[in-house]
DNA sequence: CGTAAAATTGATCTGTCTCAACGTGGGTGG
DNA sequence: CCACCCACGTTGAGACAGATCAATTTTACG
């Protein structure tokens, strides 16, 4: 199988089985592969969406930004991603997706994703993995309305742990996080300030370390039981096993 | 035409005209009224959607509550709204919908759904309404992110105004908003004190009236500047008309 | 190496929360 | 028909999480 759909096959085979001819379906209709740099837009708000996205590398974030210039993430595009197909309906997006760090995706053409929305099972599973995004979008709003600072980031770790475990990009508690404190600021909304002085009180407590782009779990309970983190709404009931499967890659 | 499914109707040919038959098809299959007094769950978190939910008279709410007992409201479902029938894929839901008030609904069956989403407009009117919930809940985010009270508070009623409007109930520039001021805290992810204050605070600068569960705005474009309000992203270019159109009823 | 982005630290300020009353209206039962 | 009650709204005083402002240090990289 061509390296690139690897993961988006696998993540969307968590949502829906996918026969051999989808899997191929998946492969073919992948005639374009874009490489972005930090910074570029993958998707510009005010545009319509210039394709289906699939992320194969890196971090994405839809964002916005406010009069005053400050910018709020609304979503985090992992390696294994796709953009819900429906987006394609309009004409115009209220937002911008922006590749925090070198980025990978691949983008699917109108008319193939047409193609593949023919495919029940691949219909369902994008349906599914969307209805993820969702979830995930109303803890967000949870996290910003309700958690501390403290629980904010370390629920944000809990989850980009889980999402990046369940493709296999997290072996042994650890994982690569391309983000930037600043990054980080603008998705739980806390001054980037406040987020370096919690970070700290993060690895002093021994719970957590993210530095040089890496995230180091030091206590996967302790730091799921802080955030008051519970990984159900992510959908990924066989999360261990799954992870050690993907491995082999 | 049956009064039950007028507002549904009606909100769902914003989004694609409707042929006469799609519409008598709603009509046919909206076999089910429900009627729910404040605090009732139409949909608990854990169970499945019981169906696909249209609401036809009073404000629901998506929510969650945190350990805690706070609770934090996710999305507003106000007469004419339709939840997402990919939600009818999920399971278990990963939140509750309350009503605020009391609340009348119409609950179409599974089946009924699959005829409905048989008909590629009744289809792309679902698809393209919940790409503009979608939108809401990132305004959503954006205010609890990075708005300060007033403008959070001054935002929701906008939002209430605009999608009122839209279906014919908000003549006048008034409408009839059936929310507590702890409901208000809770969507808006503020202190009912702080909420209190900040309501005074508007009716002293003229610029709205929120009292005895109605709204009364008495300068509309201030009222969106303070706000930072723009009502693009509700998709209802032909607002004024529209609404004009629907006052018949 | 030089330069810009990212991280770190300190001192101070403030919007909103918390706690604690008190007011008020509408519904209910005696 | 009155008296009580409970949810909702209103007001005040003080506390605090996180913002803001202002450097300084470290890191990444051309």
């Amino acid at each position: 199988m061509s390296g690139i759909t690897v993961r988006l096959t696998r993540r969307l085979e968590h949502f829906a089985p996918l026969s051999p001819q989808e899997r191929a379906l998946l492969q073919e209709t992948a005639t374009s592969v874009r490489r972005f740099e930090s910074r570029d837009d993958l998707a510009k708000q005010g545009a319509p969406l210039p394709g289906l996205l699939a992320i194969t590398y890196g971090f994405a974030a839809r964002y916005k930004l406010l009069p005053d210039g400050r910018r709020q993430l609304l979503a985090l595009l992992l390696p294994g991603d796709v953009c819900d197909p429906r987006a394609l309906l309009s004409p115009q997006m209220d937002h911008s997706i922006a590749a925090l760090g070198p980025v990978e995706a691949v983008v699917f053409p109108e008319d193939a994703v047409r193609q593949l929305e023919e495919r029940p099972a691949l219909a369902r599973a994008l349906a599914r993995s969307a209805l993820v995004h969702e979830a995930i979008g109303r803890q967000w709003l949870l996290s910003v309305g309700h958690r501390s600072s403290f629980e904010r980031i370390t629920h944000l770790f809990c989850e980009i742990h889980a999402r990046l475990d369940a493709v296999g990009l997290a072996p042994g508690r650890a994982c690569d996080v391309p983000l930037t404190q600043v990054d980080i600021a603008d998705t739980v909304a806390i001054t980037p300030v406040h987020v370096n002085r919690t970070l700290m009180e993060l690895r002093r407590t021994r719970l957590v370390t993210f530095q040089n782009k890496r995230l180091v779990i030091h206590d996967l309970r302790s730091l799921q039981r802080a955030a008051g983190f519970d990984p159900s709404y992510l959908c990924v009931p066989a999360l261990a096993e799954t992870a050690e499967f993907l491995r082999e890659k």
